[in-house]
DNA sequence: GTGACGATGGAAAACTGGGACGAGATCCGC
DNA sequence: GCGGATCTCGTCCCAGTTTTCCATCGTCAC
């Protein structure tokens, strides 16, 4: 059953009864009607339309494809209106991704967006790799770091975390703090493990601390200002999530140099829809309020 | 939603995942599914597909797409076994009309027919007006007189009815009977209401009785054979129905002049279908057993 | 480096559109 | 009631255009 013009040329032939009155709905010519009902027959080997004077006449077969390709006429009608709605409308699938250490500021953001839109489907996606958006893997990712440049992104400024030097009080009362990076000799540092990272102020602690001052190293973020706040050793961490922290003492209060710059990405294609805008908006208003604590 | 073939290009593409894939099952080439998939997509004002180097996959709307279209080839799959196989078994409905007068000769054929064909509806016509096997009105028509001559028919010979002029017994208590054609003269004849009757022993009527002794005219056969048997008049009348009946005297015995011949006709369409040739077949087996009591 | 896939531009074919013709049905006037 | 005029509809043939096919190139993944 290939050709599936035809079966709804010959739908409207059963529907209106005469080619002529066929054509005018489809917007075609009187003979292509012909000749899509002549095609489908030849193919089907059996008369679907009786044809006289006054027009065309279903035989049982017509009848039969008249009732099912009127379904169809309904099933993607109402497709059609899905499909041109969901750009329109927020509803449906919202797939987030972000890099790890940072689910504590989005999870607010991302329920206060189901809130706002109950017809949002909210999917938060992190993984060790990065998702892929032209892939269709997520609609909205978070991506730290220098700008993502990869092609057919829309990549827009978020937010810049704060970051400083850290450590838990139990550190300092057993090792004492350095004053400035000029003394870090004898400290233990926490860092990650990931020789690549792009991350600046990793960057510059690997330029001003000895490989085996690095006591302590983890490719998960949690694990890492766990084992700061366990007194472990010094590290960094984002100004947001150690204001107000009693536990923890600023070794070294936060440089533009170490900022590392929030990005929001998505995908070229989707990027235009409202659901996507949406939540882009709204993750920006909600991004006011993070410069205030950090 | 028109053209409905980018659908099942875009169904395929979903499915396959790949254009490559996609063209080959559809057996086009690659670049016609490419066009079909953006002119899809720029009508619908969506994206459809995420491009990226390894195929093409869906996003939330092609998602959508792919199941309706799913579901959709499946209905047509279903619709073509039923059409193709519509032409090779006796199912479904069959139409038979007939001229007034012979439904006791059908009617046992009709629901015999039934009987051995559980599957088929019959459906039994009659109507003052001919219906038209043309405008798919019916599968069989029984027509009787001079050889239908309509376009596009498939006319067979059924049966030659032998007919003879009859009268009641009271009728001939009353008045006599004639012995010839010769001896008309006085009688009371029973006559069809209708001037243009092609049927050959009305036209004899007509030619040897006056109009004036023409008492009783109908439109209805069933009439016309219950104004007979009640003594109202001498009437022509099929020998079958005659046969057998004490209450009837024949006046002038069937002569071949009066033989109104039954000619199945049948639509060129419909005519090398199995239902309407098992029917066919059927009638003419019936249509032997009528010839021994006539 | 190799293979597969998608994108693009030019030639060919298939499809579509236009118009004229014939047939039947309807309408109207006589 | 009948006959002619008109209208609608389907069919066929030819020209135009859209669509399709083919080949090549660029890109990406393995």
């Amino acid at each position: 059953m290939e050709n599936w013009d035809e079966i709804r040329t010959a739908f409207q032939v059963a529907r209106m009864g005469t080619v002529s009155g066929a054509a005018d709905v489809l917007g075609v010519h009187h003979a292509t009607v012909i000749r899509h009902i002549d095609a489908l027959e030849k193919r089907l080997g059996t008369r679907l339309f009786q044809r006289h004077a006054r027009g065309y006449t279903a035989t049982e077969a017509g009848r039969d494809l008249l009732s099912v390709a009127q379904a169809t006429e309904e099933q993607f009608a109402q497709l059609q209106n899905r499909i041109k709605g969901q750009g329109e409308t927020v509803q449906g699938e919202l797939v987030v991704t972000s890099i790890a250490g940072i689910p504590d500021l989005l999870v607010p953001v991302l329920t206060g967006f189901q809130t706002r839109w109950p017809a949002v489907i909210v999917r938060f996606l992190t993984d060790m790799r990065l998702f892929r958006l032209d892939y269709g893997e997520a609609h909205v990712a978070i991506r730290a770091g220098s700008v993502p440049e990869e092609p057919d992104n829309v990549v827009q400024p978020l937010v810049r975390l704060k970051t400083g030097l850290y450590a838990a009080k139990s550190y300092a009362a057993a090792h004492g703090l350095p004053a400035s990076e000029a003394d870090f000799a004898g400290h233990r540092f926490i860092s990650p493990d990931n020789e690549a990272s792009r991350a600046p102020f990793y960057r510059w602690l690997r330029d001003h601390v000895a490989a085996d001052q690095m006591g302590f190293r983890t490719t998960e973020p949690a694990a890492s200002e766990a084992a700061l706040r366990g007194g472990a050793g010094i590290g960094f961490l984002s100004a947001y999530r150690a204001a107000g922290d009693p536990d923890l003492v600023e070794v070294l209060a936060p440089r533009v140099e170490w900022d590392s710059p929030l990005w929001i990405v998505t995908h070229v294609d989707l990027h235009r829809t409202r659901k996507v805008q949406a939540f882009v908006t709204h993750l920006k208003e909600a991004a006011k309020d993070w410069r205030l604590c950090s």
